[in-house]
DNA sequence: TTTTTGTCTTTTATCCACAATAGACAGTTT
DNA sequence: AAACTGTCTATTGTGGATAAAAGACAAAAA
């Protein structure tokens, strides 16, 4: 097969959604906005919708027939696009088997692996590359140079560098501008995962994301932003894999968020700055005793 | 064709200056080492020697037997690999021609226009984006950010940020160091082309990068060693360009550039500070001034 | 006039095929 | 024994084909 349709299966689940809430769905464009696909995408969800006698359809009108059932959705692995998945694999491969630092890397063997073809494999080796961790040797394999305490010395030296210098900026925001407003609303987020943190402990990491993205992206700096996708992927397959003391860790992350955030309300660049210190001292720390 | 065979024409050619030299060829994985190629590559190139009757070949006999000749060479432009071709169409599009922010860059257009496939195209592409001049939407086409002042501003700051920092850690190496004999030699070539920069001036460009490169490599981390190529390509590309004032501008840079070796060598903190400062200072004026 | 739909074209994502290149291994030469 | 060559296999780089998805444009409806 040429491309997965996974972008129509994906679009028709959350379709699936909007109409559960409504008697008729809205215009072609509409809402091919609401779902962010084409009209070519959102026609083929209506003809199917039709199909499954989910709706009649007639140029404007989309009438609602009935609920839509749990096997009208498509099945979620299908609903995953190529790249996720190679990214998936490879990670897997790579944090959970033994993957030596110096290990070559095969495109044919990847892609065999996967059940996909070596150009999917090779691009998203491509794209992977500049996160540091595989390097090229021209006309031949990959190698993993792997995911070693240098690596994360060296990612965490650039990462405070560019953070420190991000909060700086985000204390010199002007009052109105909308990042404050955000900044609310993620602490609100903590203090309420703080309040029931024996539960909600595990949503910290998306918000710890959350947090440390806007705090970058009021640098304006389209490299210290993009820097910031190294660290996500860093941490969020590192989440998945190193789970001891999850709960602590978390909550003492979130009591220095919050005092990271008091510091940066207090635009005093002294606190914003030592705040930011501690943070990163003990993020630090904690990939670095994850990793051996 | 499936594939160029730039690898073999390249090693003939640098194969056919070794020949010029002796009266014999060292022994297949040798001439491998030397030219950096398989010994698959080696046969070839001996292969076509003998069809040329540059040589004899029998298993370790390898007798000259004539100088090679103008014509024996491969033309330069079937030397060079796919990647460096279209990176150079591309640049030449987005940097000469009236790119404009914004625009919207097609795959498929490209590689007609370069006269290649499109998955070389992509994979271009792909691998340039990291250095945030293009933008992919997904299932969709590219947008060229552009080569704009704000694009210069977030380069430089970063690489102030990046070139600081590393500066501090030239200085603090052992003595004996290998990174301070490069120095030397580095140092050497400033006063000679100083010595004779009415001639000389345009190996500023190749010398500038060796040096600056030497200085980003004593950091010791990757993202910042790695963040060095986008500084390379936009001034490579930079300098070819705009050529005004060339003379002035780098016997300028050139005594800049001694002034921090200099200031290096002190191992004085705050005078390699201030050094690197100045230098940086009128690196990005230079830059900024060429944007319009 | 503005938005929507029907229809059609273009482009992207992906697989596959094949030449170029790398690399493995056994036998041969020094 | 160590290095080299002959031969063979495996992998990479690249063009081409095709389904999915985007998007252009005119006709139709509000």
């Amino acid at each position: 097969m040429a491309k997965q349709n996974t972008v129509f299966k994906d679009a028709f689940n959350r379709c699936l959604k909007l109409l559960a809430e409504t008697s008729s769905l809205p215009s072609e464009p509409e809402l091919g906005a609401t779902l962010g696909v084409s009209r070519t995408t959102i026609r083929a969800i209506l003809t199917r919708m039709e199909e499954l006698q989910l709706l009649t359809w007639d140029k404007r009108a989309k009438v609602v027939l009935r609920q839509p059932k749990p096997e009208d959705y498509y099945p979620a692995e299908e609903t995953d696009s190529l790249s996720d998945i190679i990214e998936r694999s490879f990670m897997r491969r790579i944090l959970a088997g033994g993957a030596e630092p110096g290990m070559q890397i095969n495109e044919l063997e990847l892609a065999r692996d996967i059940g996909t073809g070596t150009t999917s494999v090779r691009e998203f080796l491509i794209r992977f590359s500049r996160f540091g961790l595989i390097e090229k040797r021209p006309n031949s394999h990959w190698i993993l140079k792997g995911f070693t305490r240098e690596f994360a010395l060296e990612l965490t030296e650039v990462r405070e560098m560019f953070e420190l210098r991000s909060a700086a900026s985000f204390a010199a925001l002007a009052p109105e501008h909308p990042a404050w407003a955000d900044l609310d609303r993620i602490e609100a987020l903590h203090h309420e995962i703080l309040g029931d943190i024996d539960n909600r402990y595990k949503e910290f990491s998306e918000l710890d994301e959350r947090f440390h993205l806007l705090v970058h992206t009021s640098s304006s700096n389209r490299f210290i932003v993009d820097f910031y996708d190294i660290i996500t992927i860093v941490f969020h397959y590192h989440y998945q894999w190193n789970k001891t003391n999850a709960r602590e860790r978390n909550a003492r992350a979130l009591e220095e968020h919050l005092d990271y955030i008091a510091a940066l309300r207090s635009r005093d660049p002294a606190r914003v700055e030592a705040a930011c210190r501690r943070h990163l001292k003990s993020a630090r720390e904690t990939l670095l005793q994850s990793i051996q």
